[in-house]
DNA sequence: CCTACCGATCGGTAGG
DNA sequence: CCTACCGATCGGTAGG
């Protein structure tokens, strides 16, 4: 609870590496990074595959230290889920978006949250991770911050109704979502095998298929 | 080496029940039985946190019996990779397809490709295991099996090139795979908190904005 | 294919 | 926050 409370206050901040050091006791610094360590392995190793031991050397500190701030191997990665999940950076990148037309906020939205993507690989694995080791069972409670305030960021699109399809809102976003998502997952499953054949260079297909399929017209 | 040849010869073949128990020497038994616990116990688990004690009860054998067929875990999960894979279900499925234009070719495959992903939601798990437990090691053998069968399928599309928008054929790919793909996995996902509002009715918008999104004109 | 065992490592804790 | 330790379990093997 308390974790879902600071979620939704930090919620549209996005700390720079400065705000990290500052104001944090020592105790918070050795909590961070007890989370960042964690969080290192956990994305490359999996959950199971790492071990606290692990995580304390690379955390500097001994074993027995990390069971100081957190109270079993579980509760560490919830935090490190809650630290580090997409939509704490995704989120804030679309709100900030200033496109008025929902043609414009198409192109623009897709080239950034593929961007935000390609930096942050281990976006893709912690979910997977979620998704395969714990049955997606933390992903509720963060749902219930994330979602409305993903709607709301969508509300007040004005020009929507009239340049859409005959095809839900609510459809029209979870295919948006889901179509770029798997440009950036099909790029990144087949980059070791597929030799330069997913391109980047890509993305502007993609968005003009998208556009064709959900507006009545598009420009350009 | 082995795994491969046997794969491509069994790939347009699709076993029924009754083929399992035949034709198979005890020793053949034993060894299906122990792929066929390790892969249960993988996806639901993951592969670390699966223990070969508990793979060996599951198949009721002792545990050293199991090294009497698999070298070592990591050689079971390769064997659970190569036998459960998704696209030796999959591909048969597309290639028994006998649509002849390209749009109905989309409509019938999206739906073929979603029903069986729907029965079978182990490929997802089993998908995300070899990505973040392997980093994707193994894929790219079994890929060079896949690939080529793969495009074979789509190489004899007399309408293609006058119906399609000006987009390379591998891109078009690309997005109907992923985009279609993305439509079960923003399913499963969200199943668990989002109500029923990922509904499976909303497939026939997709087919909608994909076909919109590729086609010079759609009928219907 | 099972029994019985190996050394190593696991998550976690008491006590200071 | 560290040292030293706990019982349990891990992957794997020898020998029959």
């Amino acid at each position: 609870m308390i974790i879902v409370a600071e979620y939704e206050r930090t919620f549209v901040h996005i700390k720079g590496p400065e705000d990290v050091l500052m104001d944090l006791s020592k105790g918070e610094i050795t909590r961070e990074k007890i989370i960042d360590s964690a969080h290192a392995l956990f994305v490359s190793q999996g959950y199971h595959g790492t071990s606290m031991r692990q995580i304390a050397l690379n955390a500097n500190i001994a074993l027995g230290g990390i069971y100081n701030h957190f109270a079993n191997k579980e509760e560490l990665f919830r935090e490190v889920f809650y630290a580090y999940h997409p939509s704490r950076e995704l989120l804030p990148i679309l709100a900030a978006m200033e496109e008025t037309t929902i043609e414009d906020l198409i192109r623009s939205g897709a080239r950034k949250m593929i961007k935000a993507l390609e930096a942050r690989p281990d976006f893709l694995n912690l979910m997977f991770i979620e998704y395969v080791e714990f049955n997606n069972q933390h992903s509720k409670q963060l749902a219930d911050v994330v979602v409305p305030n993903g709607t709301k960021l969508v509300s007040h699109l004005a020009d929507a109704h009239v340049k859409l399809r005959d095809i839900p809102l609510p459809v029209v976003i979870r295919a948006f979502i889901g179509f770029f998502f798997s440009f950036y997952l099909t790029k990144v499953i087949t980059q070791d095998w597929a030799d330069g054949k997913m391109n980047t260079a890509d993305l502007e297909y993609f968005i003009t298929i998208f556009l064709h399929g959900v507006l009545k017209t598009v420009d350009g």
